[in-house]
DNA sequence: CCGTCCGGTAAACATATGTATAGAACATCG
DNA sequence: CGATGTTCTATACATATGTTTACCGGACGG
């Protein structure tokens, strides 16, 4: 994508400021009186190059038909509804560090309610009997326990992983859905276990 | 919030429609066209109520300055970036049909790019085999061809189904992933198939 | 039966807004 | 220097688009 001059920056920043605030696009003449400009030609100029070089869309002669192409996260479109995607845990990182953070995806509301809710991308194929395969986003509400049988994220010294959760008498046992792998039993009461929240929903992309 | 006759809930459903695809609001104009007004003083009213009732906020003489409110009080969904929820298909409908409308989803802003996307409920355990489940929803792009192999939405006749598509010399075959299913063989050019769009994404929620 | 919404037609009207033409000042670069 | 690109002024022009006035028919409750 082509570099932009500090002039055409200012423009497309004030553009997505624009959209941020109201939702829709600035007309040009809104665009020529924030800048202080007597001509709207010099803003359809830039407009023009913003549209040749693909940081804009837009459709011709329609009044405000302008759309942001691109990623831009620093002030794009006002993110509303969305929720952190967490990337696989590093070992000893807490889960929720901002450093963590790879981006940010929306959840239908009605999913919203809980503060704190967050996606974690699945590794390893160990929960593919729950049709849940490795690359695939699970959204993880926050909880300190989950029922008999759910499917919960559970941190594990170090680690999270997504696993099936089963409280017995004594024992805390994770199964994976997959004969591959065997459950993981732990003593309960022991230290090294924590649920971290339930998985309520999976999101994965193809291709 | 008050509550919304059916005419008005589908104005506002199109305008968030709308907006989903282009992410600028429609004209008057454009609305009246979608929904083959003869005048535009209907669709004035209409918006003039949502505005009244809080569904919609304006900028009284500038274009396409709509900007949608809160949340939707049928579903609590997010008002923003949504996709249409279209129902599991019956026989006969024509797949995008305003009826066939249940709700409104958010997809991450990378995806909603494409207009015209839209949201199906998966059907039967048919594709199991890929981690699609009964009750999942598939994200769907509409194009009129996939690649080999990819995941399809194909109208068979008057029914829509979520297939592996492969195209040969003289046929065309749907695979089921699900041993127990044998594939779908189709003579090409038969009109009786078409692709409606491939499945670029998968959501489940759990429970 | 009457009043009141709801949803619409028809025809203008006013203006908000994109686009075009002609050119100028100023920088950068070969 | 001459060419080129950026940024801008000045002035129109064309049209996209919101707004308004006048009126109609049906549904619905009192």
């Amino acid at each position: 994508m082509k570099e932009l001059t500090d002039r055409q920056r200012q423009f497309l920043d004030f553009i997505r400021y624009y959209i941020a605030g109201h939702s829709f696009p600035p007309s040009i003449r809104e665009i020529q009186a924030h800048f202080g400009l007597r001509s709207t030609k010099g803003v359809k100029d830039h407009i023009d190059r913003l549209v040749e070089y693909g940081y804009l869309r837009r459709m011709d002669g329609a009044a405000r038909a302008l759309e942001l192409v691109g990623e831009d996260p620093l002030t794009g479109t006002p993110m509303k509804d969305v929720v952190p995607l967490v990337g696989t845990v590093a070992a000893g990182m807490p889960l929720l560090a901002e450093e963590n953070i790879e981006d940010y995806l929306p959840v239908p509301s009605g999913l919203t309610r809980t503060e704190g809710m967050f996606y974690l991308r699945v590794s390893g194929d160990s929960m593919t009997g729950a049709a849940i395969l490795e690359g695939d986003l699970v959204l993880v509400r926050p909880q300190p326990f989950v029922e008999q049988g759910e499917i919960a994220v559970v941190r594990i010294g170090d680690e999270a992983t997504v696993k099936r959760f089963f409280r017995h008498e004594d024992r805390v046992e994770l199964h994976s859905e997959n004969p591959r792998y065997r459950p993981i039993v732990c003593r309960d009461g022991s230290e090294e276990t924590r649920v971290v929240g339930k998985v309520v929903a999976v999101y994965r992309e193809l291709e």
